[in-house]
Formats: structure tokens, sequence, C-alpha cells
DNA sequence: TCATTGTCCTACTAAAATAGTAGGAATTAA
DNA sequence: TTAATTCCTACTATTTTAGTAGGACAATGA
């Protein structure tokens, strides 16, 4: 399951995801509209922020934007960024690998299932987009 | 991610398919040959027990064995039985169903996502088995 | 330049989940 | 009736989750 981190996360994309192209949003505006406590809320965008994801601007005005079209935006991404491996086990993870203790990968069967788990959650999750979020609410 | 007592949780059950039909095994057996810490193992067991995965029998000679063929149990039920829920989030559990926090499911976009990342991974926990796992490695 | 508006950074905390351990009770077979 | 084995209850340490607190830093506008 996906934390509420991740929850939060996407629910904060999605609005800004709305806001495309127009101007930054402030934290406190997103927490206030969505319900995510506002600290909280701060950490979030700052590590969306250091994935390349968002854009901010302080002072005046200032406040946070998609820094790429919410069509290039998939859910994979996001969620590598904020909740981590999408596979079922850790020796099977594209983007977290690590190996399993006591398993020997060229004959673990279990292994074999998982491999064939993931492509299948994967080409889901890389495909669909923020742009599929909104669109498909409304 | 799985947790580890869910990968314990495959590697007895996989033990326990290539004795399908044979004798009992003990749980000192399992956890020595699979590498898993002995009492740990014991509740692991007990539980797919109570899911009426496992018969056991006690005193000499006991052991656990498989209750039903492995053709006949797939991986989403194992999972669970041991993890909990597949889905990525809780509102689109078939199996632990709970309502998302400030959330409409009629127009929650994100939702919709997720309950086609939800039976695109089931397809594939929900067809393969036991059997599958030990026919792979090999 | 200085106050205001906002993000950003470091650190802390409470609660829950994970990964076990300990000790013995209950049951069965020989 | 003893030895072998599962089963039950409870405890513990570590890690992860879900935040909170307080202020530093940066940009803007007057």
């Amino acid at each position: 399951m996906l934390s509420k981190k991740t929850q939060y996360a996407f629910r904060a994309l999605a609005h800004l995801a709305l806001n495309y192209g127009k101007d930054p949003v402030r934290i406190s505006s997103i927490a206030l509209q969505e319900k995510i406590p506002l600290k909280f809320l701060e950490n979030i965008l700052v590590e969306l922020k250091n994935a390349d994801l968002l854009e901010s601007k302080k002072g005046k005005g200032g406040g946070y934007s998609l820094k790429i079209s919410p069509k290039k935006i998939n859910l994979a991404t996001v969620i590598r960024v904020i909740n981590g491996p999408i596979a079922l086990l850790p020796c099977v993870s594209l983007n977290f690998y690590e190996k399993c203790i006591d398993c020997d990968e060229k004959t673990c069967g279990l292994r074999k299932m998982m491999i064939i788990a993931r492509d299948s959650t994967l080409k889901v999750l890389e495909k669909k987009t923020l742009n599929d979020i909104i669109s498909a609410q409304g």
C-alpha cells in the first residue's frame, strides 16, 4: 500500500496540474484546499522539487508549480520519489534493487513470478500520468 | 514491498509444495533448510493453517503439509493472508476495503487509475500458483 | 534598505508496523 | 507415560510512518 504521504503527494500534484501554466500556488493554499497538514506538505513538495518535478519561487507571489507538463509525469515516477520501490521484492526492483538474503536469483521461482507481476503493474503506472488523473475526475 | 514474513511464507510453502502428497514436514526441518528463524516460522505456519492452506499433525511423525494442491494456491491468496492488501490504496482494495479520508470516490481520478493498476497486478498474482513457483525453479 | 511573504532546512517526537524471542501448554504416537 | 511436535500468549527491539517545531534563507515591493 502507498503511504499517506504518497497520497498527499498525488493530491498536491493533481492540484498543481490543474494550475499548470498559471501562477505558482502557495503551499498554504494547497494544504487548505486539499486538507493536508501544512508542515508535512512542505516536506513533500521539497522532495518533489528535488526530483525535478516541481519548481518553486520564494517571496511574495511565490509558490509551487509543475516543472513539466502533467502529461509527462507518470504515476510510477511519483511513487518512486515519495514511496520507494514498486516491485514486491527488493531483488526484482528496477530502481531500488537489493539482493534477497539466502536466495539464488538464477533459480528462484518466486522471483520469476514477481518479475512478471512487476512488469504488469509498471505497464499501467508508467503509462498513466497526472493528466490522466485530472481528466478522470470531473 | 512484501514483508520478510511474506517471503518466508512463500519459501515455506514452496518447500511444502515439493512434498505435496508425502508425509508431513516438521517446522524445524523447514526452518533449517530454508534458513528461517524457527519460532517466527511457527507463527507464519499457524496463520497459513488458519487460512486453510495448510494442515498439521501433532506429535511424533507430525508436521505440516499443504491442504490443497499447489496448483490451487495462487500468489494473491498467500499475500493477502500474510502481508495484507494488494491494492495500492485502501479505497481500491477488494479484500481490505477502507474509505480514504477526504476523498469522494465518485470523482477521485487517482482512485480510477489505481483500480486499473490493481487489476493488472491481480491478473498475474491470481493466475500464478505455488506450482508455478516450483516449476520455475530447477 | 527593510518589512513582509513565502520557501527551505534541521531536528525532534509519538504511534504503528515489522521482525523477531521466550516459555510453556496441548496433543498425539509409540 | 514419555518423547515429539504443534500451538498459544505475551513480550521486546528496531524501523517506518506521520507528523511537529522553530527558525534560516530568499525574493519582492514599498
